[in-house]
DNA sequence: GATGGTTTGTAACCATTGTTACACTTAGGA
DNA sequence: TCCTAAGTGTAACAATGGTTACAAACCATC
């Protein structure tokens, strides 16, 4: 099992590091659609992904949801860092995309691997890569039409998976973006008529 | 000088820390109005904040604006963090909401202060509060109807300023909103019909 | 192949927000 | 005092997105 993070995070943290955290942490395996994460609950690990993709969604109390971005292999969840430090409640939501291996690191190592330089610039550069997000997330819904944040959306899907073909219904779109899924299917009627995308039951084909 | 950046932090950083501050770094005073980070624009400094007030504002690539939050006495801005740490181009713009005094640390002082447990305490946090602020920012534009964020947005302002009273025109409001002048009116004119706020020119009153 | 649940397509209508246009008010000089 | 620029109020209309309703297509499985 720990052959999996010593591979995959060679290349950025030094090898003494890597040594304790195979030691501390445990791998966890996750099954698609598995909530890792739940709005309000507390945090008590840090969890690093070693394979498979994870969503980052906000909830409003109303329930509605708006997907904010996907970790993907060597990403950590900036959120989940502050929370461990403050002792405080999620404010997001962790769903698995996919099947997934995480790395989980019991909170206090946090703080205490601050010592390791290749730490610190994990840790700064997963806060960093976290904070353009949320902008470009912040961007869509404040700068962005209907249509152009539902392209956008699916590009981004494309970019996580690699993947031309993106398997999800108009209803879970919608869901996601925070809108309805008649808007959605309207919108995805005028991308296939503008050549953009090829529309299928379950499958968008991005063109 | 370095009197008033001893008393402001005396309860959040250690004496030596403070003493190396206060010898590292240089204090900048600057008046309303000022712009102190530019979209696009590389940071050398990590700005702390001794008195005074800073909008921190989003800008698309055409020239749209979107306010995300302020920063007040004994705050400091995370994307100047992550900005410093890689190198990289500011991704928001700072304007000084009214005259303010920062302290100025240049960014080299930010990874090799890590060994003082009440800097790594004071980083963290700061991005804990940028995270949540940038979410609430996110909640508005995503989960509420404009009314709805055109009163957050006031009364984001009171507690900034601690004053019932809102020296901003519609035209200025309108533009951190990133909508029009006339939705402003009209929302405005709406809350004082409701009671909620009182219209003078120049000028906004809380009930 | 009949049945039923899920998914998608589309029309009609409503609510919210954005745009244009213009009148009126106020503050601060000339 | 008068003039001008800036700020505000409001009407009329357009565009976008949300809601309701219903039909058609598709899939699994009995």
């Amino acid at each position: 099992m720990k052959e999996i993070l010593l591979e995959k995070f060679r290349n950025i943290l030094q090898p003494e590091l890597l040594e304790e955290m195979a030691d501390k942490g445990r791998l966890m395996s996750v099954t698609e659609g598995k909530v890792m994460i739940d709005y309000g609950k507390y945090i008590k690990e840090i969890p690093l992904v070693l394979s498979g993709s994870i969503r980052i969604i906000r909830e409003d109390d109303k329930g509605h949801e708006l997907f904010l971005y996907y970790l993907g292999e060597r990403d950590t969840c900036a959120m989940s860092l502050t929370c461990c430090i403050q002792h405080k409640k999620s404010e997001i939501k962790a769903i698995a995309e996919t099947n997934a291996e995480v790395w989980m690191v019991p909170l206090q190592y946090m703080d205490l691997w601050m010592k390791y330089s290749t730490w610190r610039q994990f840790i700064f550069n997963s806060y960093n890569l976290r904070f353009e997000e949320m902008l470009t997330a912040l961007d869509s819904v404040a700068f962005l039409r209907m249509d152009e944040r539902l392209m956008n959306y699916l590009l981004d899907i494309k970019q996580n998976t690699g993947s031309f073909t993106i398997s999800k219904t108009h209803q879970e779109i919608a869901t996601e973006m925070n809108t309805s899924r008649v808007v959605v299917s309207r919108l995805l009627k005028k991308l296939e008529n503008e050549d953009k995308i090829e529309l299928h039951r379950n499958k968008i084909e991005i063109l």
